[in-house]
DNA sequence: TTCCTTTGACCAATG
DNA sequence: ACATTGGTCAAAGGA
């Protein structure tokens, strides 16, 4: 592990000085014939890595949990524009994947973005209800994509009355080493939390080249830096390694009298947050922050980011650069007041196939079933009915599409989890998911189903967006994307594409459109970056993709519909 | 001194 | 009944 840690070891300045590194270091090793499939093949190695850590850590220390999140400015993160590409970056050679945290191949970088969101501060829920309005627009704008919000409304787990928030990626690592110290965790949260406390300041600071970062002031009280981004404050009181996670589960309980509520995290080696569990609900009003009044100090936003303001009752996900995944979710049944929706999640089962509950999940859920905790004797009386999830749409990389997940479920046969999406576009019925082969954490399984009715959408912001959009032809609309098709899948009529050992899916897929991508270089926004060498050998597939919309829209809500009765 | 994290040990749930 | 695994406790130590 430590040997792993060490080689994410890059400072922040190295990477700086890399802003260009080259994608697919890294040739594929693994042949299609793992899948008894011939597909196209492009190195992928996808993994949440933490990026960028600030340099301040105690050396040599563990990266015991939690980890925390150097304080560095979100700026500092952000600011990495079409000049960088975090997922570019990862596709170097300088790391390493995290073979545990492989949340979303999909959710690849969203660097320099421009973040929409609600806000929560307590005193500020009329404000709140005004904004809700505009939650569901919620959106993440990069400079090199876009990203806007969506909403998953999902039914309550069944059996289940745990929040189980999946944060595949968290935060982004700041700091080049990843044993931070552990008051820089808080620093990351509060990131979080404080982007959402005040808007206005927040907007202020979207100062193009206001990437700096008041270490100062980062060194703030302790205890104010133990305040999560859910608002509340947390004791930990327990570290656990578990199974099939390279990523130690840290346990903690809510520092209010009487409060019950616990959340368990899930960190990855290199720092960022990969789950957190919650449970139960809390029993009392969000402590007082005072934060707000540190919120400048502690992070300078970059230009690129703007506040809409973030719910209490939301659960920001400042993740990872080659993913920002804003999730929210709200118990419409709580009973505590709106202030008390903080918990959030996304349901993201990590393992089990019964209920996508892991035997993890099942034990909470047991705990909740008898509504109480045995450590603490407190009862948990509350239970979410109805899961709102909001998720920024997700920019994939790899296609040039725009992408909305809807949904996630681990199927049989393979323990990680399948993410669904569907394209942003209006009218666009076409759908993919993508999942983690089974035998080798490094291959990724996109699938397809349906034909694009619309061209490659340029990144928003993109210079090159409109002559992108008036260079498309249909032609370039080709039913779908990525690099390697393979074959139907018999059963749900998606086509297969395997990317393996790339580090990004993006690329691959990209550099299989490398011609257009060179004709139409807006498609990507990032394809300046973009130096993969991944071939595509087979697009032939695609024709076989393009059903008629109308069966694919049909085809869509039955299995939207199955779907979300059958797993959501 | 207080509060927190760390961490090994213990307990309980699960298969 | 047993082994495995996850969850919690609590002493020790740190900030």
């Amino acid at each position: 592990m430590r040997q792993l840690s060490q080689s994410h070891k890059i400072s922040f300045s190295h990477l700086l000085s890399f802003p260009t590194i080259v994608t697919n270091n890294n040739t594929s090793n693994m042949t299609m014939g793992d899948h008894n499939n011939n597909w196209g093949t492009s190195e992928f190695n996808h993994h949440q890595v933490g990026l960028l850590d600030v340099p301040k850590f105690k050396s040599a220390q563990p990266p015991s949990l939690p980890v925390s999140p150097s304080p560095a400015s979100p700026s500092s993160y952000l600011a990495f524009s079409s000049a960088f590409s975090p997922s570019e970056f990862f596709n170097s050679s300088l790391f390493s994947p995290s073979p545990n945290i492989f949340a979303s191949p999909t959710t690849e970088a969203l660097v320099g973005q421009t973040f929409n969101w609600r806000n929560g501060s307590g005193e500020e829920q009329q404000r709140d209800k005004e904004d809700e309005k505009n939650y569901s627009d919620f959106s993440f704008q990069t400079q090199i994509q876009s990203s806007s919000g969506m909403f998953q409304v999902q039914e309550p787990p069944k059996k289940q009355d745990i929040w189980k928030f999946n944060e595949p990626s968290k935060r982004t690592d700041f700091s080049s080493d990843r044993t931070a110290t552990k008051s820089e965790y808080p620093s990351i949260q509060r990131f979080s939390s404080e982007m959402a406390s005040d808007k206005s300041e927040l907007q202020s600071n979207s100062v193009p080249g206001s990437s700096r970062f008041d270490y100062a002031n980062a060194s703030q009280s302790v205890r104010e830096q133990k305040r999560s981004e859910d608002g509340f404050n947390w004791r930990k009181y327990g570290q656990k390694q578990v199974k099939g996670s390279e990523n130690p589960r840290s346990y903690y309980k809510c520092t209010h009298p009487n409060c019950s509520v616990k959340k368990k995290v899930e960190m990855s080696l290199d720092g960022q947050i990969t789950e957190i569990v919650y449970k139960g609900h809390h029993n009392h009003p969000k402590p007082q922050s005072t934060r707000r009044t540190n919120s400048q100090s502690i992070y300078q936003p970059s230009s690129s980011c703007t506040n809409s303001g973030i719910s209490d009752q939301s659960v920001v996900t400042l993740g990872n650069p080659q993913m920002d995944h804003f999730s929210m979710q709200e118990d419409s049944s709580a009973s505590v007041g709106e202030e008390e929706l903080e918990q959030t999640s996304q349901t993201s089962y990590s393992g089990g196939d019964q209920d996508n509950l892991g035997p993890e999940a099942k034990r909470w859920k047991g705990d909740n079933e008898n509504d109480d905790y045995s450590a603490s004797g407190s009862r948990t009386v509350r239970e979410p009915r109805v899961v709102v999830q909001t998720t920024s749409e997700i920019d994939i990389l790899d296609d040039g599409f725009r992408w909305r997940k809807y949904g996630q479920k681990v199927v049989k046969g393979n323990p990680n989890a399948r993410s669904y999406y569907k394209c942003t576009a209006p009218g666009c019925s076409v759908r993919k998911h993508v999942e983690r082969a089974a035998h080798d954490i490094k291959a990724v399984i996109t699938t397809y189903e349906g034909k694009h009715n619309h061209d490659v959408p340029a990144a928003r912001g993109s210079a090159s967006y409109n002559m992108n959009r008036n260079s498309l032809n249909s032609n370039i609309s080709a039913p779908i994307r990525p690099s390697a098709v393979n074959c139907y899948s018999s059963s749900s009529g998606f086509k297969n594409s395997l990317y393996t050992n790339t580090r990004l899916p993006a690329t691959g897929n990209q550099e299989s459109f490398s011609q257009d991508k060179f004709q139409h270089p807006g498609s990507f926004g990032h394809s300046a970056l973009n130096k993969s060498m991944a071939s595509y050998t087979d697009h032939a597939p695609y024709s076989d993709a393009a059903h008629s919309n109308a069966k694919d829209e049909k085809k869509d809500d039955s299995f939207l519909q199955s779907f979300l009765s059958k797993d959501f």
